[in-house]
DNA sequence: AAAAAATCTTATCTTTTGTTAACGTTTTGA
DNA sequence: TCAAAACGTTAACAAAAGATAAGATTTTTT
């Protein structure tokens, strides 16, 4: 089966955070559950809590808004990154924030319920305290590079850090999913790149 | 002892995370250490790797970046509140964000190299995770929020939403701090006040 | 108590962004 | 394959923000 390749994958990746012996790993892949969404679908739908943790195996989403009816996007993931709209899944509640894949997009996931059950395993509770902590510290360290942007820079400055190390965003989304998460629009993103084509 | 009171008070708080029986308590204890910071000291001077999490038992801090010579406050803490430079407590590195004191601050501290002995510690180790998890988790929500205001809402709806919401941040701090805060200059924070005062 | 520094507002001018709309091109989907 | 939708650029104008400086007031420091 593919589906071996793809749990290796992911078991691979899943090191960064933690470890699992043979054991503990059969009861963790119990809890997981291969999900594929054609381009277009929805992770999360608007309104819906969010029940799961993602991990992208193939394809890309997009985080969103909406205000006033428009959307409006404020994030990306792509493949061997994980997704999940952190707030949503923790409280439980509806968020403010859906996720769309960009991308036929394969994911592997667990659900908030396999986690607390994890966690309310001692075979396993240990690990997954510390792989949460790690997992949350590896975003934490990404929403305060990601703030300090916002703090002190200017979209123009934004974009040009995106130049130097945004491959994946700039070569695989729509520039107007760019403008927004850049805080901007898109006309105002089409007019910072004439500057930069013009100038220096 | 003050110390004692302070101490309670710390449990009292931390129990939102994670309950210590006594033995923990008393290993725990011996971890933390006591701070005073002056008005203007700072917790992370500018180009310091950030040591210690502190909880604030009395008084405030600013985070702040500098950039171009100026320095641009991005978040506030208060008492009752963890205060650390996430990034660069994790990462071992100087961060490009530090900490002063806005007023005479007490805190409780503890250091990165004791918060590895007590994950090291079989005694501690799982509800060390757990918290710090939790502690992760909570910040995590934060940035959250905070970065989708920046992405759906104006300076002044941010500003507005302070209003409502931010009673420490508007009485105890100064609006240019505010200001930098909301993303903005102090000349233009200054403006939306105005419009708000003349018009709804 | 006096001097110095910090704070906030206001004014002026410049730059940037938002808004709306038009246009051509590309992509999508039926 | 063909019509519709999505996308990116540009233009014109309005609104907002940045930069700089001046001035009044308050706070801090000596």
């Amino acid at each position: 089966m593919d589906t071996l390749k793809a749990l290796d994958t992911f078991r691979q990746h899943l090191e960064k955070y933690i470890a699992f012996n043979e054991a503990e790993w059969i009861v963790f892949t119990q809890h997981l559950h291969f999900t594929t969404l054609k381009k277009k679908k929805h992770f999360i739908e608007p309104g819906a809590v969010c029940n799961d943790v993602g991990f992208i195996l193939s394809g890309s989403v997009r985080y969103y808004h909406v205000k006033d009816g428009e959307e409006i996007t404020g994030y990306f993931s792509f493949e061997n990154e994980f997704v999940t709209s952190y707030k949503s899944y923790l409280t439980r509640q509806p968020g403010s924030n859906y996720i769309q894949a960009l991308e036929d997009t394969v994911l592997v996931n667990f659900s908030y319920k396999s986690m607390q059950q994890m966690l309310a395993n001692p075979m396993l509770a240990y690990k997954m305290e510390r792989f949460g902590r790690l997992l949350g510290e590896y975003y934490l360290i990404c929403y305060e590079d990601r703030m300090s942007s916002f703090i002190t820079k200017t979209p123009e400055e934004r974009y040009l850090d995106l130049l130097s190390t945004g491959r994946d965003i700039l070569q695989r989304m729509p520039q107007h999913y760019i403008a927004n998460f850049l805080g901007i629009t898109p006309v105002s993103l089409s007019r910072i790149r004439r500057r930069i084509l013009i100038h220096g």
